[in-house]
DNA sequence: CTCTAAATTAAACAAGTGTTTAAATCAAAC
DNA sequence: GTTTGATTTAAACACTTGTTTAATTTAGAG
């Protein structure tokens, strides 16, 4: 027997480089021989390890999900905080979270646009929703105990994420490096921009003031 | 000679055919074969029209821009409005028009996530910049005025068009037609909801109470 | 009618796609 | 050593892709 998972290097080698090309070039445009040639190994492997290129999607998202979702049940049912701190927090994990890992956001929000693979977009947007219902408590907390104005949820939550798409899509605007602004990672100033935007924006929005 | 462009018509058909599909399926998961059986013309016309299918998608793109620059130039110079009237105006035309037409822009935000066909790509963000370039004016007149906030223009601007662009993305929430939302328009009651939605994020980020 | 040029067609093209196959290689177990 | 099963490979598979070709139809002009 082997003492862990058998060559889970390759495995990872194909995630890694698929990952990169599905951001940039989305997921129909790649070809299984381009992530095998970037990650150098045959093109059966991905056949081998994974049975199919829609699996190999899938289990890029699985690798990289449940991670959002714990720190989000925490945040909940935290009593130290305001509604409007938890906010904050929110909006600062999330903005620091996505500017690490640019390229899966872009892969997420692309099939989002696309009606094509219905399985893969079940699986997205029941990611997506989830994660949406916590938020959701948050702002109903804040309404109900007079904090927040009553603002249409389902809209401002759309104007939070909607924001960091957007920014994913416009990175371009904020980097000189135009040819790999998509996949590599943003300075920290950038980071601290966006993060203070989005707070502030959200506070005038929710507070009365 | 003929009174009119020759079968103007079929040109139409097909660029409509494709508009759909590229909005439901991606520009690389549609194929030729796709558009003309749906425009019902031979597949051959779409070469003999359009040279090839990133020219069609050229075209596509072409037929339906040049609209919203002429009304922002207009509100630009209009000095009976205080420049929180301008924002007003601009997102209700602005989300008017694209609930008209929610395919097209769709198919915008695809093209902007990708990487793939970098002229597509230069011509899609030139489109956009143009446009941000009238709005941007705007912002800068009503801080210089001291009517608004001195908020971080380029990212107020992103929250403007991701708000949008994302409920486009989640626009399976806002409907009970689950397969023919992407598409097809949207209840008036929706399009009032998202318009006052943002007019009213964007008056208590701007305004100074 | 004839002539001409545009419009339309079915068929073919070469290239690329995701996936499978069957043989070869590897490494640990006995 | 041999055996066993997982790993890796090059080649082939059947299919779809965008585009072109060469023949046919159409329709307006002289």
């Amino acid at each position: 027997m082997f003492s862990f998972a058998p060559s889970m290097d390759k495995r990872e080698y194909i995630i890694h480089s698929a990952m990169a090309l599905f951001a940039e070039k989305g997921f129909d445009n790649t070809s299984i021989r381009e992530i095998s040639n970037k990650a150098g190994v045959n093109v059966a492997m991905v056949s081998y390890y994974f049975g199919s290129k829609e699996k190999l999607f899938e289990a890029m998202i699985e690798q990289k999900s449940n991670f959002l979702k714990t720190k989000l049940e925490q945040l909940c049912k935290d009593e130290t905080m305001s509604e409007m701190q938890k906010i904050n927090k929110l909006i600062s994990d999330y903005v620091t979270r996505i500017l690490e890992n640019p390229a899966y956001h872009r892969i997420l929000h692309q099939q989002m646009l696309l009606n094509a693979r219905p399985e893969l977009n079940t699986m997205i947007k029941s990611l997506f929703c989830e994660n949406t219902r916590y938020i959701r408590k948050i702002f109903e907390a804040g309404i109900a105990k007079g904090e927040f104005r009553e603002v249409d949820i389902e809209l401002t939550i759309i104007s939070m994420f909607g924001t960091i798409s957007q920014f994913l899509q416009r990175a371009y605007l904020f980097t000189d490096n135009q040819e790999e602004f998509n996949n590599s990672q943003y300075p920290e100033e950038i980071r601290i921009r966006l993060e203070s935007h989005l707070q502030q924006m959200m506070q005038a929005h929710l507070l009365k003031n």
